[in-house]
DNA sequence: TCTGGGGTCCTAGGACCC
DNA sequence: TCTGGGGTCCTAGGACCC
């Protein structure tokens, strides 16, 4: 049986959350910034024809925002990654295989559906995402994982698809690829389309019409295997348990400069603190602690990016062994001229933590280690985030992340819940 | 004043091995 | 008058994704 895929992508996923929640947002520009509330990362669709453009600075598009009446959200990632779970969940009910690609968007196997009744499920399974969660999807089904990107991207854009295209044994697949910049194909970063469109191939079809041969010298085996793809030749398949992580990254850039050794150590001390968190959720521990700091790279002053790596004779998952690390690096980087604008902790080498070896010195001390943050977790959880932290993440927190515009935390706190007058 | 964060895969080239 | 062949592993850099 030729695989069948489906693709279901949220409609402006953050901006859709927070309308969700505030009936007074439907139909009026709104956009979500970055962290920091540095740069525009989502925009209703009444944003996009005022021509914000995605990734651009808020401090660029003051005049625009005050002008229109934009409304500013900042991030709130609580809410977003709660929501995207609901809308995973409804998606069961239609596939016995569910990749979950990103927080907004996921690939399903169709093949069991009968070609005349693609469209069909396809709008039933957005009619079912928007009854159970309020959020607006797009579905694009095809042979192909990249074709169904294809086809739901004419699914968002056109109205008279309701929302829904299917591309399998369909008439229209060459306009379908003709109406694709070439850009806006998946896998098609600008470095490539750059390339592309300097041999005349500006489109999706042209793409797919290229000598493979051509396309394998400067692209390599993954261009050759999108430009199957868009011949609807199935390359990619569906991932459904996610492959093991190789790293886990927590990193930040600050609001303002940090200059201060003690305020770039608890900066760092509360990045490890959270990647220790995410290692012992994922059930990993790490043989290997980067970090790493930086100016800002839009300043006039000094320019400084440096990082340091070491091996953890012990791979761990416990805060205070990677704090002991991570602190200690943290004073080697510092410079005392130089104004810090971001850094970071990379936890690499990592292992699952049940096929750790046994600890030649010290295993009950590492046992009761394993006790404590398993406590630790577990109050944390039950109380919110840093009840119980070490005293290393500072209490002043002059650098933490700037979030003036965060709607509330509707669907995970409890004193934030909805109110209904 | 103000410019995000967290990942992956592939390739080329060097070191090293027999 | 001529300098093998074929592996593996590691790393840095480039490209991409959301």
């Amino acid at each position: 049986m030729p695989p069948i895929f489906a693709h279901i992508d949220c409609n402006n996923f953050y901006v859709s959350c927070e309308q969700t929640f505030d009936a007074r947002l439907v139909g009026r520009p709104v956009i979500v910034l970055s962290n920091n509330d540095g740069c525009v990362i989502a925009r209703s669709e009444a944003a996009k024809l005022l021509d914000v453009r995605m990734g651009v600075p808020l401090f660029q598009i003051e005049d625009l925002v005050q002008r229109h009446a934009i409304v500013v959200r900042s991030s709130n990632y609580a809410l977003y990654g709660d929501m995207s779970q609901r809308v995973m969940q409804c998606l069961d009910d239609f596939s016995p295989h569910v990749e979950v690609y990103s927080i907004d968007e996921a690939f399903i196997d169709l093949s069991h559906v009968p070609p005349n009744r693609l469209t069909d499920v396809g709008q039933l399974l957005r009619a079912r995402v928007r009854k159970w969660t309020g959020l607006p999807v797009s579905v694009g089904v095809a042979a192909s994982k990249t074709l169904a990107k294809i086809a739901n991207r004419h699914a968002k854009q056109s109205p008279k698809t309701n929302g829904v295209l299917s591309l399998v044994d369909s008439p229209h697949i060459d306009l379908a690829l003709e109406r694709i910049a070439v850009a806006d194909v998946w896998g098609i970063g600008p470095a490539y389309a750059h390339w592309l469109r300097r041999r005349d191939i500006t489109t999706a079809r042209a793409l797919r019409d290229t000598d493979e041969r051509e396309i394998r010298r400067r692209m390599g085996v993954v261009g050759v295997r999108l430009v199957r793809e868009l011949q609807g030749t199935s390359c990619l398949a569906l991932e459904e348990c996610p492959p093991p992580r190789h790293s886990v990254t927590v990193s930040r850039s600050f609001p303002g400069p940090v200059v201060l050794l003690s305020e770039l150590r608890e900066a760092v001390a509360l990045f490890t603190t959270r990647a220790a968190e995410k290692l012992r959720r994922r059930n990993l521990a790490a043989g290997a602690l980067t970090v790493f700091v930086a100016t800002d790279r839009f300043g006039r002053g000094p320019q400084y990016r440096a990082s340091t790596t070491v091996e953890i004779a012990h791979p761990s998952d416990a805060t205070p062994e990677l704090l002991r690390v991570a602190l200690h690096s943290t004073e080697e980087l510092y410079r005392v001229d130089c104004e810090f604008k971001k850094a970071g902790v990379v936890c690499t080498a990592l292992a699952p933590t049940d096929t750790l070896p046994v600890r030649l010195w010290n295993q009950e001390k590492w046992d009761r280690l394993r006790g404590v943050m398993e406590a630790v977790d577990g109050v944390n959880a039950r109380f919110g985030p840093d009840t119980v932290r070490s005293a290393a993440v500072g209490y002043q927190q002059t650098w933490r992340t700037r979030v003036a515009h965060r709607s509330p935390r509707y669907t995970t706190h409890w004193d934030e819940l909805l109110c209904v007058d």
